[in-house]
Order: structure tokens, then C-alpha cells, then sequence
DNA sequence: CCTACCGATCGGTAGG
DNA sequence: CCTACCGATCGGTAGG
């Protein structure tokens, strides 16, 4: 028997405050009764959908989980031009995290408080697709447009945490320079880029107006 | 009157114990009948020495503070030559980390708890002296050492994104990479250090053997 | 989706 | 540092 319309939205809504609460309380400082009151309606209610707060909390992070799988293989064949490349993966790989901070933090949050089940998901799902990335970064290095010193496996970790690192925390650790107005993370996320760029790349600012420079 | 060393050693035992339950099950997760149990003492006991949990928490971030405050300024001279200079900072940076990882996970659980308190601290206390930092850096950037491209600010920040993310979560996320033993991070730190040396520097790695070169 | 309820645990207090 | 206890809240169930 099929989920009737209301069965789906109401699971979606439940998710949906669930991460949100998740992000910013963290599993043990979310009660069901939290989000059965950001929902709008009992905390029994909740329970007949969910059946128990370690499943709401499976479902949530495979929601995420899903995410990941489904849209960062498609963003990573996005990429374009040559040295463009580089810079569109980039860009993408910050937009989806940048797009809902909550994506970030609750998987920092993740991290910390169960480590051995996130390295397990982490192997099994996100292993394969990371080596795509890898095998183009060799590829790069034989090429010679990608540093020789490079250790492409922990250069993308690197460049992942900071990425999750300037979307969770970047407003907060920011703050240490009283000057700027905080919470703009922008200028972090340029530097990011510029970071990864110069960390990366052989020639990490080309001139196109150079001669011999491919124009087209 | 004067502590009893008794009282010290006891307190010194609660703000150790407490840390290390933070770190692996942040402050929601840890009960004072779990950090006494810990301890080896009663609740009711433990609740005589810090009067509330939330007492407990400020002085477990207060003695956290303090070290970064008293440790961090010292290290930074520890600088030795003139490229070294950049080497030294970077390893004794992580190596304070290093030394103990529940540093960097209650300082990233805190900030994702506690956001408005901890950009309030972190303005307050290290404001200052990590401002000496990115003078440094303005001032090579004048010399023409540094890369002309670099915001000082952001390129601090995402230093220490890497730094703490490395530290608290390197183990984890490394995983993605099944063929290597996962929960060492060590070949994480090397790349760190050379991501942060070729983004910084115009000549990130100098060969003495030229000609020219300083030999001392 | 609700009312009504459960035992267990929470942070904290009284009193010694 | 302990025993004994408190009201409030926790995740979860019964029954409709």
C-alpha cells in the first residue's frame, strides 16, 4: 500500500527539525518532546512515526547520507574548462555545504560523538567516489600541472576540513578579529580557494594574456 | 586560608575527568553522575566542590583558556631561523593540539554549542596576541616573501580550521581512504604543513645547495 | 493523532 | 565526603 501525501510531508517535516535541532543542540541536547513541539504536535505523535529517537536519528543521517551520494558525483562532473576545473569542483563542493550550514554541522557533530559508526558509513559510501578525485589529482602530478610533493589523499582531507570547518565554525573562530564584521564568512571561503589553488597547482595564477597563452 | 593540597588534587582530578567526558560525549551527553562515578566519588559529593554543572563548564573552558593564553604567546616565539621560522610556529601550533585531542574537540563541540560565548571569549583573549601573527605575515608580505594574494585573517583561520579539524576528526574522516591504516594522522600533518607553507610563502621550498645561499 | 501514564535518570538540596 | 531525598524531564508504552 502506498504512503498517502500526508504520510511523506509529515516525515519530510520530521526530518527537516530534526536536523535543524540536531545542528544546533546536538542529539543528546535535542529531546523528542523539542522537536515534537517545533513540529506542532505531541511527543506520542512523533513516537507512532519514528518508533524510537535512535531511529529518527538513522533516518536523519541517511537523509544526509543520501544527499551526498546523489548530488556530489553530479557537482564534481560540472566542472568545465581546463584550470577552470579546479575551481568549479571547488566552488560546488563549498555551495552544498554553504547552502544549508546545518549539512556541516551535524556532521562534525557526528563525527565526534560516534566515530567508529561514521568511519564505517564514511568507508562504505563516500570511499569510491573520493577516488575519482584522487586518481585526477596522479593524473595532474604526471602531467606536471600538479605539485610533485603533493599527498593527494590527504590534500583532499585537508581541503574538506575546511571547507566543513569555515561553514560550521567559520563565523565563530572569525570572531577573533574584532575589526571585521563577523558572521560574513566570504572572505574565508576566497582564501579557502586561494589556499587549495597555491596548495595544489604548479602554476596556481595563470596569464592568459601571456603569449603563447591558449586564448580560446 | 590556603587550599588543602587535597583539595587541589581533587579538584585537579574533576576538571580532568570532566574534559576528557566532554571531548568524547559532549556536555549534554555527560551526566555528574558519570564524571563522578569517574572520579570514584558520589554525585551528591562531586556537586560539593562545583555547587552546579554549569559551574563545572565554565571552569573546565576557563582552565582550557588559560593554557591556550599561557602557551600559545610562548611558543610563538619559539621561532628559530628565518624560513624555520614558519616551520616552527606551524609544529609547535599542532603539537599543543597534538598533545592531547580533547583540546581540539571541546573547543569544536563549544563552538558549536555555544556559539555567542565563545566568539565573546575568543575576541576577548586571543584577540591580541593572534593579531602578532598576522602583522608577521603583512610584513613579509611587504618583503615580498609572501604571496601578494593573501588575506592574512582568513589565511590564519583556515590554518587553525586544518589544525583542530586534523586533530579532532582526522581519524575519522581519513577513513575514506580504506587502503591505508585509517587513525593515523600523521602523513594529515605533513600535508597540512606543506598546504599552509605553499600558500603562504613565494618560495616555499628553498634549496640551500644554490648558490648564494646562506650557509650557517 | 491524542490523553494518560510508566520507570529511569536528570541536576540539585538537606542534613549530617 | 556520604545517605536520603526532591521535582522535572527523559524516552517510551497503552489504549483509543
Amino acid at each position: 500500500m502506498p504512503k498517502h501525501p500526508a504520510d511523506i510531508d509529515i516525515r519530510e517535516r520530521i526530518i527537516e527539525e530534526t536536523i535543524q535541532l540536531f545542528a544546533t543542540k546536538g542529539y543528546d541536547g535535542t529531546s523528542l518532546q523539542l522537536i515534537a513541539d517545533a513540529i506542532g504536535i505531541k511527543k506520542s505523535s512523533l513516537l507512532y512515526h519514528v518508533s524510537s529517537k535512535e531511529e529518527l536519528r538513522d533516518q536523519v543521517y541517511k537523509n544526509l547520507l543520501s544527499h551526498w551520494k546523489n548530488e556530489l558525483p553530479q557537482l564534481l562532473s560540472t566542472a568545465s574548462g581546463e584550470h577552470d576545473r579546479f575551481s568549479s569542483v571547488i566552488n560546488a563542493f563549498v555551495s552544498y555545504f554553504l547552502e544549508n550550514s546545518n549539512r556541516s554541522k551535524v556532521a562534525i557533530r557526528e563525527m565526534l560523538d560516534r566515530p567508529d559508526e561514521v568511519r564505517k558509513a564514511v568507508k562504505e559510501h563516500l570511499g569510491s567516489w573520493i577516488k575519482l578525485i584522487t586518481d585526477y589529482i596522479v593524473l595532474g602530478k604526471k602531467l606536471g600541472v600538479v605539485k610533485p610533493d603533493i599527498d593527494p589523499d590527504s590534500y583532499i582531507i585537508q581541503v574538506i576540513m575546511m571547507v566543513i570547518g569555515t561553514v560550521a565554525l567559520g563565523s565563530v573562530i572569525s570572531a577573533m578579529f574584532d575589526n571585521k564584521d563577523s558572521r560574513n564568512i566570504n572572505p574565508l571561503i576566497g582564501e579557502l580557494e586561494r589556499i587549495a589553488r597555491h596548495a595544489l597547482l604548479v602554476n596556481p595564477t595563470p596569464k592568459p594574456q601571456k603569449t603563447g597563452g591558449k586564448s580560446s
